[in-house]
DNA sequence: AACCTCTATGCAATCGTTCGCATGAATTAT
DNA sequence: ATAATTCATGCGAACGATTGCATAGAGGTT
């Protein structure tokens, strides 16, 4: 086989070919310094640049700037269904200013992670994105160290000191409970997540205030140790063992942190004799892909996920330009999903079902808020 | 703020720190070389390297070696549920391997595929990990000409000239058939996927020798132009209304391409007022998540996905090892798993419901085959 | 004791780009 | 016409790690 391994055409070659210094081509080849050369130059540069397939080495423009044109992404795991379109948004914010993604699961303890990041950042990324912030990262410090700039996503961190990009969990909760409400609801509970995790904290908080607003008492409360089927199979459990047999019947609402936490109480109900949503309305959180095909088709809270992500990029694309800009935290608004697993509060639990048409039966490719 | 960015430490200050020569160091740090040194200079230099924080800079190694330890990977979209574990996979696989993921989607057209490829090459990824390859990819012969290592995973490409990773499409159309026929079908049909896509291709194939193996004819084939469950829904109206309606009436299960496929064809028998399972079986492929908890939960082919990738990144790290390995070409048994969506044939639709109890109701975690 | 081996370390060139500075040519001001 | 000012390009030293080759001792052989 005649595999011509053509060894890359390097810049000294290009400019040998031109006649030219390789200094020259060099500021020719780059936009912020063409004005430097003759316009006459440049274009006969660009022309032999482009039919030699000239590709200049980014390794080595990477040691003499310090600038490898990589951003580091951390998150939990990509398999949790909430990462790909955060990544998704990320990877097209970076790409249109040019930089490459590269991309770890941090599944592990804190000292791998740790380990993780300075991999990273021998590797020399010019800037890290974090989906993996608990409320008070020890990576911060570390990268703040550094001086790599970063950004948040999806999480929060105590003592900020870096952008972030939120969804508001505060509307998102309010609404959920005001459409409870609306359908005669006044015993909610409230499956919380992890409070080590912002999304977990601000998200109860949401619901405090949301219940507050709505001059109800927040009596029901149980934290799940994790954002799964399991741990809200388990959380559900415990509220309802948990609480006096009467108090537990008169819970006709709940409001999951998590769509797979909801899947999970909705497991739990149904062993428990109850039936969603004719005996308890279900909510969950994130309106992950499928919720619009489970059994019944969950009311959720949507996050913009794909924007959430290209929103970091954006924010970390401006801190890398303009290092001296100050730090800000962007909120996105998300938006409320009606569908099947709520339905009018019923005090009666042995009474017929009732109300539980799925009133969101649009293909999911048009659904939209109604 | 006191933000000390210590500038990072060098090769040549530790050395000076250690009254050393660079290359001596060099050496000590490097298991590989490690023996040209006297043992107590190594245990001295691992020492301050340590306790100094010394690590070393990629880039100038990158330009010096022409290794950067960082792989390629470029897929469609990872927001298709399939890619996730598939990228898990490939990232675990590699990181053990000391390698970083350079992730990519590659959503456009091939023009911008084959720009963003040449990126890729220019940042200096050691090797290339794809998930797009079509049948025939002209991103191949390019990476060939560039002498970058390539391993193509999910999809193998026709002229082959690397190594890949796939599921054993066959074997999983020869148990989903065998599967129905155990269940008294007769007149299966099939939903295949793009012809243009090896998957598509090879489990048409896997189809039609599961058909001849239990002496049944294939007549009713449809083709969707996407893994989606629009492209299902279209597909399966297709089959339904193209026949006659006589011919449309026998066919008492389908075998489609993919889950969402299987989704959308469930769709359209709905709306043509058929009921699954009771008057058509429907299978899927992939097992994607929550397909146990949508209406009917599928019975469908579990395609280890994340050990595809595993493997994947192993071949590629065998090949980046030993460049002259010849290719190989690794097939994964995937496992046919059971649900609610297939029912026993029923020759007279209507007859009453009946066999459409769940047959797999363990949680998900613990989902084996029975 | 002279010679040879072997081993541990030092030396210096190199990878391909970038950038401060120097230089010569062209343009403008006086 | 000459000096002052631009402008376009050349020059060469970085950036930090790697590696073939050179070398200075230590140890062994006759």
């Amino acid at each position: 086989m005649q595999n011509m391994h053509h060894k890359p055409l390097t810049l000294a070659g290009l400019a040998q070919h031109l006649e030219l210094h390789p200094s020259s081509v060099s500021r020719a080849l780059d936009p912020s310094r063409r004005h430097l050369i003759s316009p006459q130059v440049v274009q006969r540069v660009e022309r032999a640049a482009q039919s030699l397939g000239y590709t200049p080495n980014r390794a080595a423009a990477a040691l003499r700037t310090g600038k490898s044109h990589c951003v580091g992404i951390l998150l939990p795991d990509i398999t949790n269904p909430v990462f790909p379109p955060i990544l998704r948004g990320i990877e097209d914010g970076l790409r249109e200013g040019g930089f490459f993604t590269l991309v770890a699961n941090a599944g592990g303890n804190a000292q791998a992670t740790q380990e993780l990041m300075l991999r990273m950042l021998a590797q020399g990324v010019d800037g890290v994105i974090l989906a993996t912030a608990s409320r008070k990262d020890p990576l911060l410090p570390l990268l703040r160290n550094a001086g790599v700039p970063v950004v948040l996503v999806n999480r929060v961190d105590a003592q900020a000191g870096c952008s972030a990009v939120v969804s508001d969990d505060h509307w998102g909760m309010s609404e959920t409970v005001a459409h409870l409400v609306s359908l005669g609801h006044h015993h909610i509970a409230h499956l919380a997540g992890p409070q080590s995790l912002s999304t977990g904290e601000r998200r109860l908080q949401g619901f405090h205030a949301a219940m507050a607003e709505a001059n109800l008492p927040a009596l029901h409360i149980e934290t799940c140790d994790a954002y799964s089927v399991e741990a809200g199979y388990a959380a559900c459990q415990r509220l309802l063992k948990g609480n006096t047999a009467s108090i537990a019947a008169s819970i006709t609402a709940m409001v999951a942190c998590n769509d797979l936490v909801a899947l999970g109480a909705i497991d739990a109900l149904r062993e428990a004799g109850l039936q969603v949503p004719r005996d308890v309305s279900v909510t969950g959180h994130n309106d992950m892909p499928l919720m619009d095909r489970v059994e019944p088709a969950l009311t959720t809270v949507r996050i913009q996920h794909h924007e959430m992500g290209r929103a970091a990029a954006q924010l970390l694309l401006q801190a890398l330009a303009e290092p001296s800009r100050a730090d800000s935290t962007l909120v996105l608004r998300p938006t409320l999903i009606v569908r099947a697993s709520t339905a009018p509060a019923n005090s009666n639990p042995i009474s017929p079902k009732k109300a539980s048409a799925k009133r969101d039966s649009t293909p999911p490719s048009s659904r939209k808020r109604p």
